[in-house]
DNA sequence: GCCCCTATCTATAAGTG
DNA sequence: TCACTTATAGATAGGGG
C-alpha cells in the first residue's frame, strides 16, 4: 500500500541508449525488446512483402533469431559469406507490385492449423509416454555415459565451448518445453537450476 | 488548402498488418520502418549488449542490413558450418488457398512469429552444435550429434529431466575442465555504439 | 521466466515541400 | 528519394503476481 494516494504507476519512464548496467533489468529489457524487434521485423515483411532475417546473441550468449520465410532461406539469398564480390546482382527492380511472397491470411490461416496438429502430437506423445526417466535414458541409450570418457579426450580450448553450447542447448530445450501446451511438469529442480554462466571467464568469447 | 478548418493532418492512423496493396505507399513504409528496424536493433544492441544482424530485402529484391558489431561477424557465429546441413524445407502446410480467412490477421501474425521463433532457435542451436560437435565428436565419434534427434523426439514430459541431464554433464565438463591448466582468453570488449544507423546498402560494406 | 497494468515515450501514417 | 509536420497508434519502463 505504497501506492495507496498516488498513481499506482508511473509509467514508462524515458531511458538513454547506453548499455544498462542492473543485470536482470538489462535481461528483462533483452527479451522485451528481442520481442518487439522481432515484432517489427515480422511486420515489415508482411506489409511490404520483404523477406527479413534477424540474430540476436544477448551478452550471455544465447541466440535468438527470426526470418521470413526463415532464417536459412533469408542467409542463404545474402550470403556475403560464400560469394565474394560486392555485387549484389539483386536482379528484379521494377516492382510491378504483385510479386509472390509473403504471407497472405491463407498461409497464416494454414500455419495455424499446422501448429494447433503439433500440439495434438505432443499430447498424445504425452499421454503415451509416462515414464519419464526410461523415456529419457532410451534417448541416449547407445551410448550411455559417453561423456564421461569422451571429455577427457576433450582440450581444454573446447572445454569451454562445449560448457556453453550445453547450456545453450539446454536453454533452448526449456524454450522449446515453455511452447508445448499444458506446462504441467515444472521439473521439481533437486537444487541448483539457475541461468547465466558467470562461473567460466569466458564472459564474451567470439571466433 | 483543403487544410482551411479542421487538424492540419489527421495524425498518424491504424493500418492493418497484411501487404500494403498501393506500390508507392508499400516503398515509403519500407523505408520507415527498415530504418526504425534497424534503430530499434541497434539500441537493442546498445542497452544489453548483445550482438545483432538484421538482413532485409525489399519485395524488388534489393538488399539492406545492420550488424553489431558487424553482420558477418554475427552471421558467422550463427552460421559456423552450415555447408554440411540438411536443407529441411519449411515443410510447413500445403493449404488449398481457398478458404477464406477466418481469424485475426493480427493474432496469426503473432502465431506465426512465434512458430518461427522457435523453429530459427531450434535450428540455430543445432547449427551450433553441429559446430562445437566438429571438434567434440571426434572425441566421442561413435555417438554422432544424437541431440538432434533426440531433442525434437522427446514430449513436454521428457524434457525438464533431459534438462537436469544437460545440466549433470556441464558440471562434468566443468570439473574435468578445474583440472586443466588455465583457460583464459576473454575477448575484447566490441566498442558501443549508439549512433543512430544510416542506411546500410551492400555497396556500403562490401567485402 | 510469463502475463498484466499504467503512464509515458517513441515510431510512424498521412500529407506537404 | 529526402525532410519536416501533426496527431495518434504502438512499444515499453517500472512494478506486481
Amino acid at each position: 500500500m505504497v501506492r495507496s494516494r498516488g498513481r499506482p504507476s508511473l509509467g514508462r519512464q524515458r531511458i538513454e541508449i547506453r548499455r544498462i548496467d542492473n543485470s536482470g533489468r538489462r535481461q528483462v529489457t533483452f527479451s522485451k525488446r528481442r520481442n518487439g524487434l522481432f515484432k517489427k521485423a515480422s511486420e515489415l515483411s508482411t506489409l511490404c512483402g520483404a523477406s527479413v532475417a534477424v540474430v540476436a546473441f544477448s551478452s550471455a550468449g544465447n541466440v535468438f533469431a527470426f526470418g521470413q520465410p526463415t532464417v536459412d532461406a533469408v542467409l542463404r539469398r545474402f550470403d556475403p559469406l560464400h560469394a565474394d564480390a560486392e555485387a549484389p546482382a539483386p536482379a528484379a527492380v521494377e516492382d510491378g507490385g504483385d510479386d509472390v511472397v509473403v504471407a497472405d491470411p491463407e498461409e497464416l490461416d494454414a500455419l495455424r492449423r499446422a501448429e494447433e496438429q503439433t500440439k495434438a502430437q505432443v499430447a498424445a506423445e504425452q499421454a503415451r509416454m509416462r515414464d519419464v526417466g526410461d523415456k529419457v535414458t532410451q534417448a541416449m541409450a547407445g551410448s550411455p555415459l559417453w561423456w564421461e570418457a569422451d571429455v577427457e579426450a576433450l582440450g581444454e580450448a573446447e572445454l569451454p565451448e562445449f560448457v556453453r553450447a550445453l547450456e545453450r542447448l539446454r536453454d533452448s530445450v526449456r524454450r522449446h518445453a515453455s511452447t508445448l501446451p499444458s506446462t504441467a511438469s515444472p521439473a521439481p529442480a533437486p537444487a541448483e537450476q539457475e541461468e547465466e554462466v558467470p562461473e567460466l571467464d569466458v564472459s564474451d568469447y567470439s571466433f
